[in-house]
DNA sequence: AGGGATTGATCAAGCGTTTTAGCAAAATAG
DNA sequence: CTATTTTGCTAAAACGCTTGATCAATCCCT
């Protein structure tokens, strides 16, 4: 019977209940306004803290306690439209999800972005040729202020032509046209820190396991390496310079051949290679990094940090390739005329690498 | 002589000029609209497609022509605007960069929402309750449909003011708060799975390395383990559980607990714990699978699928979690009345576990 | 007291769309 | 040949906001 009354009657609780799920029709400007007794043009002049409007503090107090009651937030929507320019940063991923790599770009990105006032888009592609133009078009119509366009290692790729209907960044990858502006990371000066690890510590005959596989990494971490010892004055040996293919079995794969080699020190390609020859010394009864002093390439943080012993390697500068589009997009960064500009790889010492005992 | 020519007349090739560098100021219907002689409307209604709206197949042509000539791009914006609802899901995450895992969240939850004509609108808090707020008021602004709120490990999580103001889902954690949308994997069918592994093999002494730090999966997987016992008929022996911090050092630490418990198989609560037992294994000399099978949790590509051997495990669904995300969100799922949908951990089975010999 | 400054707030146009109602011309029916 | 329907297209309002122009009231000088 009680809920009769309930099922009949006036809403009279109708208020209460709208308080609560105030959720759809967001509150606009307009009844804000009116809640104020004001213009609306008043109500967007105190909402955007405008120092050369002249409103009274009564007025501003009694529009600001409007819009906590209310809850009102603007729609960005409509400022964007008015403003002529959106807030927005595309960035289009290749590999969100198959690697680690891709997230830190998006940190950075994101991180940069948020800084200047942007938000960040994303569209995952998965190397999908059709999603990616999609993805692009999508962007476009969000009038986004531009588009980051990022694989998820360093490499040469072509310019999807929808693409250029925006200003465009590429990140961790390159284009030879000329005039277009990149950011990849610095491989010869990260080869050549890896190589200088190693040298620190004394090691004098060094091995490089390269990838077998093309690409601009294989050839600036070698140019890296012959750089370093250069500076040290150590000729290059080609004999030295071994080629796998850049995974764990690449680099257990590659043990044998290293160890012909009578070497102190071994730089790989990449971490992968690098736990994998791990496995194949550790076979050998052999210890790192007493026997053998070891650094990878990458700091793919779940591997390196974890191997036993910890492995020293160089830091793939993802989340700074990240922020450093986002910046050169913006203009905060000048583009060097000069082909893509290079981020450093820093240098992250463990314990896979100890002082040479004097001969 | 001939560049003072140029130089002087008329500006008769900027239109050239200006089909190369049209990118700012986007073309708008209106524009569209007179070079194909029409009205905005008329425009408007070709570029959607309207299959009512009546227009001669002529005008038609003659509408698209222009868009294609002036390439034209509706502005989403201004869509949005008038249809009064956004094309947006925001995903706020806790950490993007700091593991692989959020990365396949959010590519699950970009290819369901893409699938139903949503884009992503993503925010990195790195924990920090500030940053939260302000991305989560970022997303109100932009008026989206919704909030996924995800956390890169499985966890109970308080529900802050503002997502309130916006319908959302939890991914990868939960509240106690009745009536909340959430989505986690399924912890106890997940230990059921690893244990079931083991126990396929024949294995009947088995143990299980758990967490020393509180969490749902803690609790989940030591369930699960002990369902897959009894449902073989084997009694649960307390003194086969260890107990370690899930990470490298903490497998390598338990390995010589657990050869004192004389079994012939392992389940370790991560793969990281695994990955250290490998190496605590090894050092004792003992191969695996032949003198002891092991099995993880999490599926971390990096180490799991390039362990040497390779290790059997279950997969966190974090994919699946985005997208079940996306799903619940659009009410595509029905949110199920008894707390958080459960999503189901496949099994990975690699070589880290073999058939017991026959004692 | 009259003129100019200053203060506080409003008006109204416009941003790029969508969409309903309506209009003129052409086609069809009677 | 008129009345009705159909066809093809447009006018205009609306979405929520910003902003330069404007206006009324108050203040300050002389």
């Amino acid at each position: 019977m009680i809920s009769q009354e309930n099922s009949s009657g006036t809403p009279s609780d109708a208020p209460a209940a709208v308080k609560q799920t105030q959720r759809h029709q967001p509150v606009t400007l307009r009844q804000v306004a009116e809640a104020a007794g004001v213009s609306t043009a008043t109500v967007s002049l105190v909402v955007n803290k405008k120092k050369a409007a002249r409103i009274s503090d009564e007025t501003r107090k009694r529009v600001r306690d409007a819009i906590q009651d209310l809850g009102y937030r603007p729609n960005a929507m409509a400022q964007t439209l008015v403003s002529g320019s959106s807030r927005f940063i595309g960035l289009v991923a290749d590999a969100i999800a198959t690697t680690p790599f891709a997230g830190q770009i998006i940190h950075g990105a994101q991180d940069e972005a948020w800084k200047h006032g942007y938000a960040l888009l994303i569209a995952n592609t998965e190397g999908n040729r059709e999603l990616e133009t999609d993805a692009i078009a999508m962007m476009l119509e969000y009038k986004v202020r531009g588009i980051l366009y990022s694989t998820w290692f360093h490499r040469a790729t072509d310019i999807p032509a929808s693409l250029r209907e925006s200003d465009f960044v590429l990140v961790n990858c390159f284009s030879a046209e000329p005039g277009t502006r990149a950011v990849v990371p610095d491989e010869i000066q990260g080869g050549r820190s890896a190589t200088e690890v190693l040298l620190k510590h004394g090691h004098r005959r060094i091995a490089f396991i390269n990838a077998t596989i093309p690409a601009p990494a294989k050839d600036g971490r070698l140019q890296g390496y012959k750089e370093a010892l250069e500076a040290e004055g150590i000729p290059f040996d080609a004999g030295l310079v071994l080629e796998a293919y850049p995974d764990q079995e690449g680099g257990y794969g590659a043990t044998e051949e290293l160890l012909k080699r009578d070497v102190t020190a071994v730089y790989c390609y990449n971490d992968r290679m690098a736990m994998g020859l791990y496995d194949g010394l550790r076979e050998q009864g052999l210890s790192i990094p007493d026997d053998i002093a070891v650094v990878g390439f990458d700091n793919q943080e779940v591997i390196a940090a974890h191997l036993r012993p910890p492995l020293s390697t160089v830091s793939l500068p993802h989340y700074e390739l990240g922020a450093a589009g986002v910046r050169m997009l913006l203009g905060l960064d000048e583009a060097q005329d000069s082909g893509p500009a290079k981020i450093h790889c820093p240098t992250v010492e463990r314990n896979s690498v100890r002082a040479l005992a004097p001969a």
